[in-house]
DNA sequence: CTAAATTAGTTGTAATTGCAACTAATGTCA
DNA sequence: TGACATTAGTTGCAATTACAACTAATTTAG
């Protein structure tokens, strides 16, 4: 006999809801970390971290590794170019495409945020043992390629 | 001699970001599933969630359940007002806080919408073991508290 | 008792978002 | 080659959000 479905949803006990609980508290306090201090929002300074790590990359690369809508993105580059955080170049091969990169200032913010970045995930991560991180980060891993593959 | 922190962050190592990229793609899979059928917002929904469990919750309470902004509650009530979807009711010991349960027809869309989710919770979680599963609860749990406690 | 502080909830408003429409450049293929 | 489809990025606009200010009710302390 199959068992019945409840109709009653524990959101204490409820995954999607508990992840979206920790994730939004963790981004909302390490968002404090270059608020303040820089005065960057999480998605400008999402657009650096990509770029730190892809310098040249396109407004569209940046969205699809940061998984923030393009026209946020773009209105984002614009800021950051205001503030000079950012250069912007058109590609050679390509007109419609502009290749961007961090500016020596941009990278200067970016290289002061980058240790307090890792210092917060450190000293968050460090409830967990060795063995629960990596199982963690591999479980986190799966279940995104899973969500991925259920979308359809 | 201790270990320099790289002025180099990988994005898709760090944590926070994955918790969010996460969280995200699984919300908007959960989301799709009430948005089409029953035009409710992720918001409106975890208010119907949370009534479901707390009938006669406070939108004060709703706000601390949902980690839901207050006014953004306040506003998404009157809606479900509107649509005649939850009831409110000014306590009795204290005219300041309503009391707001589902109504019946409200009840009707939560019993429908709860197997959904549920069946959906179940098939993302499929792609890890019981083992998993109970570990990724246990750790989730202690980010949070963790977190929270770092807040300060 | 009562003035001051706190709390529940609403509302005004500016900023941010999401979606679609748009421009311009490039790719495809008969 | 040249019409059509696709892609990169921007922009218009309506909806949503965040924050602060506000009203009304309640609690606290002297």
């Amino acid at each position: 006999m199959p068992e019945q479905q409840k109709t009653l949803l524990t959101l204490e006990k409820y995954m999607p809801y508990r992840l979206s609980i920790v994730s939004n508290k963790v981004s909302t306090i390490v968002a404090q970390t270059y608020k303040d201090k820089f005065a960057l929002s999480i998605t400008e300074w999402r657009i650096m971290a990509v770029l730190g790590e892809y310098p040249g990359a396109s407004a569209d690369e940046i969205s699809v590794k940061t998984q923030i809508e393009k026209s946020i993105i773009s209105r984002a580059i614009s800021q950051l170019l205001k503030r000079k955080l950012v250069l912007r170049n058109i590609a050679k091969d390509d007109k419609r495409r502009s290749e961007i990169t961090l500016s020596d200032t941009g990278y200067d913010v970016y290289a002061e945020i980058v240790p307090l970045s890792l210092q917060y995930e450190k000293a968050l991560l460090d409830c967990l043992s060795e063995q629960e991180q990596s199982a963690l980060s591999d479980i986190i891993e799966r279940l995104y390629a899973h969500a991925q593959a259920m979308e359809f």
